[in-house]
DNA sequence: AGGGTGACGATCA
DNA sequence: ATGATCGCCACCC
């Protein structure tokens, strides 16, 4: 069984408060991958915090962050969910992954 | 104290 | 494109 059900690992509370607002950050209709969200909170390479602390934490637009190249890495329902959210604020998809060319947020944005 | 785990990511076959 | 494997590392029991 390689696969045991457990509940995931929560971050540390200086470390979620940054990861939490770099991903309040990403505007209505753009996204950011697990990644570039540790990144820019300042963890690179913490993709899996970021995770964590989606998972864990409320209030948060969860829906805007994706696995790099713009895929739904939720299982079963949750990508639905994920996916219509997204599709509602106008995230458009090709295929599987979002259209991340025309909706990847970038912080440096001067034009 | 120590091994298992995961809403990841990159690389290889 | 798909699947396996490895690196990463805070967290859980």
């Amino acid at each position: 069984m390689a696969q045991k059900k457990r509940k995931l690992p929560k971050a540390s509370p200086d470390l979620r408060l940054l990861i939490e607002q770099a991903v309040r950050a990403i505007p209505r209709g753009k996204v950011s991958t697990y990644g570039g969200v540790a990144r820019a909170a300042g963890f690179p390479g913490a993709a899996r915090r970021v995770a964590a602390v989606l998972r864990n934490g409320f209030g948060l637009p969860w829906q805007r962050v994706l696995g790099s190249g713009g895929e739904i890495k939720l299982r079963g329902d949750s990508a639905l969910e994920q996916r219509f959210r997204l599709e509602a604020e106008g995230v458009r998809f090709r295929g599987k992954k979002v259209d991340m060319k025309a909706h990847e947020w970038k912080v440096r944005r001067r034009g």
